[in-house]
DNA sequence: GCGAAAATGATAGTAAAACTATTTTTTGAA
DNA sequence: TTCAAAAAATAGTTTTACTATCATTTTCGC
């Protein structure tokens, strides 16, 4: 079985869909790579557009500017996040499970499929660990809220708030905690790789289980208390 | 009883000591003011340089860059930050009492002091909650972490670390909790304004308590189990 | 296969941001 | 009072962000 997936994201966050079109796919696909590789700060239109083999005119084209490439990058991977969460949880009864599941998913890395374009999803996931927060802590948060742009986070957030109240129905604070789970999780893999001091992750712990285990043991006192 | 506080910042994030000259300590406060206005991405240093009523030149042989600058204030927060928190502290014995205030701390604005020409801590408490990430989630983190520009937070985080390992010494991860708890107070402080669906927040809510009853809620049930 | 429309590419800009070199002014110690 | 060092102002350059114009290629209905 060789699938592509690809998702619909808000037709608000570019000016033309890049999926309709080959450069579209391939100016998408080198943005990853490049973002990953200099940062969000250091990547530019000219920068990728050499990558690309394209003009930054061209790129302009597809997207307003990096901000909402960033954004779209971002969609795409919260709506993949969603797609592979629904599949994980759709076999599982026990909330115990379904929640571990969660955040599995959260702390370790996607898998790779082999598809020819897709995403490269070791690049996708430290994109989202090191640059989603920068397409909201923006001054114009409000303004560029109002088209939806951060409606697959929000999804994300009220499915994982469901298994919560599924879990523990009295708990009063399904989705700050859900949000706090998805950030936490982003921050705390960061900081054990770069800033180990605020964490407690250990010299011989795998980086990314010693997340997982902090995880886990605070969602599990929070709602089983 | 008219004092005015000040930090030693270290000396490595800056180029000239901006404590030393009334021009130094006007770019800062004035640096504090139109971050808070402009958002980190719109603030410039041509654009302060006006608001201070100097140049661009004379602002960039105080520091490196913008960066620079916003590390600058950060570590100045973090520290004054530290100082409140010992302050609150020293009268305390009981374990309760010292995570209570220190939640109350993170989660309520700065007292405002009669100072003239101490920091608007209004506006640093927001540029703490909305830009602070913005400081270590760079490529270079790892070599601006060589000068130990982040240890205001590291000791920060180091202090709350000790208070709950006090109040519960089996607890596994003081430090990540810490770091958490930091990070979680600035994240749902923004979402409860700008994206509340990310929150439980109600529209009857005040925001800072919502902010500070969910953290409450979440410290004493993790060390309580 | 033809022609109009859409997409892309090439070229050439402007404006602002980021940063630097050089000159001028200030200031404070001999 | 002089003069050297520090601070500040002036006047740049380079890079980034973004736009306009027009030629060329591709697409697609007929």
């Amino acid at each position: 079985m060789d699938f592509q997936i690809t998702f619909k994201v808000n037709s608000s966050i570019y000016l033309r869909d890049p999926e309709a079109s080959e450069l579209g796919k391939q100016i998408v696909k080198q943005a990853i790579d490049l973002i990953y590789e200099l940062g969000f700060e250091h990547f530019t239109f000219k920068k990728l557009a050499i990558q690309v083999n394209t003009t930054e005119a061209s790129i302009y084209r597809y997207f307003e500017n990096k901000h909402r490439l960033l954004l779209y990058i971002l969609n795409w991977y919260w709506s993949y996040i969603e797609f592979l969460m629904g599949f994980k949880l759709q076999n599982l009864e026990n909330p115990v499970l379904k929640l571990q599941s969660i955040i599995d998913l959260l702390t370790h890395e996607l898998p790779e499929s082999s598809g020819r374009l897709e995403y490269n999803k070791k690049f996708l996931n430290r994109i989202a660990i090191a640059e989603s927060s920068k397409v909201y802590l923006v001054k114009e948060v409000s303004e560029i809220n109002k088209n939806e742009v951060f409606k697959p986070y929000k999804d994300l957030c009220a499915t994982i708030a469901a298994v919560i109240s599924d879990y523990n129905p009295t708990y009063k604070y399904p989705r700050s905690l859900s949000s706090t789970l998805i950030e936490t999780s982003h921050n705390q893999q960061y900081f054990s790789n770069y800033l180990p001091r605020l964490t407690d992750v250990t010299q011989t712990d795998s980086n990314k289980d010693f997340v997982h285990d902090f995880l886990s043991d605070f969602v599990f006192k929070i709602l089983d208390k």
